[in-house]
DNA sequence: CTGTTAGCGCCTTCAA
DNA sequence: TTGAAGGCGCTAACAG
């Protein structure tokens, strides 16, 4: 039989009114010192905890913040949801998580059911920012929303980021530096991160004003098994003029890359360069390690909430927050010249017999 | 303004009660057809949710699981709250996520801020599951929860774990058989981990069972900057008598030894094997990959939610419910053999001058 | 300074 | 098959 100890069992123990209890916990009026005392020695005795349910009902506001991610599985995601749930603490509030696995259909519907807990705000990262029906509706219930990793175009929107094209462009120049000029650009779906499309415009920028080709993207599913990876890659990597470097658009991406290529006989970075984009933990601990954009997770999603509840308590203007981020130079990212010295790996089966 | 739109707002449109909308909601009692395609239309037409806080506090439960976790920093926990997720999803539930970023104390704020959340049921990871006041409060209000990772030694107590002690010594088995007389248990702080304390019971019984030393554990406080390990390991590894392989209570801490050694000139595997525990992700990547017990991580949240919602719904008892685990060979993990052509390392400042 | 009281949104008897 | 009414735990007016 849990909490049979409510506001009312307390006042009874305390001699008192339910008001005065309700006065004492929430300091919300003064009340004497003698009541006071024995308010909490009641409260102690009892063990007695406020219902958030019932405090919520009464002023439709909960301490709780609503979390959309596509998942957790990516140290990406759990690093900023980390953040996120520090941040929350430290205003005494909890995290409602959910997790899409990837499918934007999903989106609605999760949202729909944080909005229906009375979630205080919703930090979220979606598919696709722009023509978002789900976020639309949020704006229309004057619900406050902030946005991670996404990157919105419009400044209306709230959203704590990194300016990701500028960042693939760095990596690009940094890439093209190193010597390679037939650099790839592989992505995971854009359908379901509109992250890889603006980080592919970085690339295309940076090879443009190099004077280079930008390659139209490999889209590949990231959550596929390696086989499916090794079949795109094998095609790609298998002619004579295949590229020296890939540009993968994230850090998963890339792992899952490497491996596809070790099981194709292409060495990493002997044959070919690769790099990614996040700057998960691992890529550091990895041997070769791996060349990347560091982008500080966990901060964005502090950085988040600290702004959600800017917006909640002040009522302040959604605003877009870039964060600064840095290259990470890594084992996986070598010069083009020492590629000269590669033998024509053994071309596994071809995609198409 | 949000959600101005309440059961009331419904039944006004459709021109009935609201405890007829509240029948057509749940189906809890038949309705006329007529009726009840009125009150559907209306709600579509108004977007209309029913307040979970509203129900809440009606019935006294909540459509949310409450978790606990030490960091989801860990790939380990991040992917058993994605089971978690994913399982709780299922039943239509959400989850309020905290963490205690391994401080023990924080344990029993948290769980009290979940339990003034109402939430139907908890899914925790504690540092010590023995005489854990906690717990013992929640078995004393009857709130149904289920441990993960935790491997109580009473079987009153819902758990999903594996069998740390078996995973560990067939592990142990599995570097002796490789040559290996000198082995190092390496752990985390045991006040944080039961889990490291049963690990290191393993290890033991597969040293005394070989007729070994099984050596004291080192605890190593795996948060800690890489050069507080870098000091503890030198001391270990600096002599002629220093152990060939060191077994680590867990990945995490098995990456960063790995980096420590790697700093003080100590080759892996050349000059000392290395193997972790839990089997998270990276451990394959990166390269030599690490020869770890694979662990059903995600699986284990999922069983958890599940066996959780089996004592809310059919008020079964607590049991433990220990999951397969199985050895990942890996080249972190050589044959003792080679050892032999190590040259003596650099002993690079040992710890005391 | 303290008590009484009216709901917040919903579910659920009890009548009709 | 439907409606009226009470109450879940709490906060906030309003009295006193």
């Amino acid at each position: 039989m849990p909490r049979i100890v409510t506001i009312r069992t307390v006042a009874e123990r305390a001699g008192c009114s339910i008001a005065t209890v309700s006065r004492v916990i929430n300091r919300s009026a003064p009340t004497s010192a003698e009541v006071e005392a024995r308010v909490r020695a009641a409260i102690d005795e009892l063990g007695f905890r406020p219902s958030e349910i019932g405090r919520a009902l009464k002023t439709l506001k909960t301490r709780t913040l609503g979390v959309l991610i596509p998942s957790l599985t990516n140290p990406v995601f759990a690093a900023s949801v980390a953040g996120m749930q520090a941040a929350a603490r430290e205003r005494r509030h909890t995290l409602l998580l959910t997790a899409t696995d990837y499918d934007p259909a999903a989106e609605a519907e999760l949202v729909e059911t944080l909005v229906a807990q009375n979630v205080a705000g919703l930090v979220l990262t979606v598919a696709c920012a722009e023509n978002n029906a789900t976020l639309d509706l949020l704006e229309a219930e004057s619900i406050p929303f902030v946005l991670v990793h996404n990157e919105p175009d419009t400044d209306a929107r709230a959203a704590v980021c990194v300016d990701n094209a500028a960042a693939t462009c760095a990596l690009t120049e940094a890439m093209i530096a190193a010597g390679h000029r037939n650099i790839a650009y592989l992505a995971g779906r854009f359908a379901t991160s509109d992250r890889s499309l603006r980080r592919y415009e970085g690339y295309r920028a940076a090879m443009e004003t190099a004077g280079l080709d930008a390659v139209a993207p490999l889209e590949l599913d990231y959550l596929g098994d390696a086989p499916s990876h090794a079949a795109a890659l094998a095609g790609l990597f298998g002619g004579l003029s295949a590229p020296t470097a890939a540009l993968c658009s994230n850090d998963l991406l890339a792992l899952s890359v490497i491996g596809a290529l070790r099981d194709l006989g292409i060495r990493v970075p002997d044959d070919v360069s690769v790099a990614g984009f996040d700057g998960i933990a691992l890529g550091r601990a990895m041997s070769p390690s791996l060349a990347t954009v560091d982008t500080p997770t966990r901060l964005m999603g502090e950085r988040a909430v600290e702004l959600l509840f800017e917006m909640i308590e002040t009522g302040a203007a959604p605003r877009v927050e870039r964060l600064p981020f840095s290259l990470r130079s890594g084992g996986t990212l070598a010069a083009a010249s020492k590629r000269t010295r590669r033998q024509e790996p053994t071309p596994p089966t071809p995609p198409n017999p």
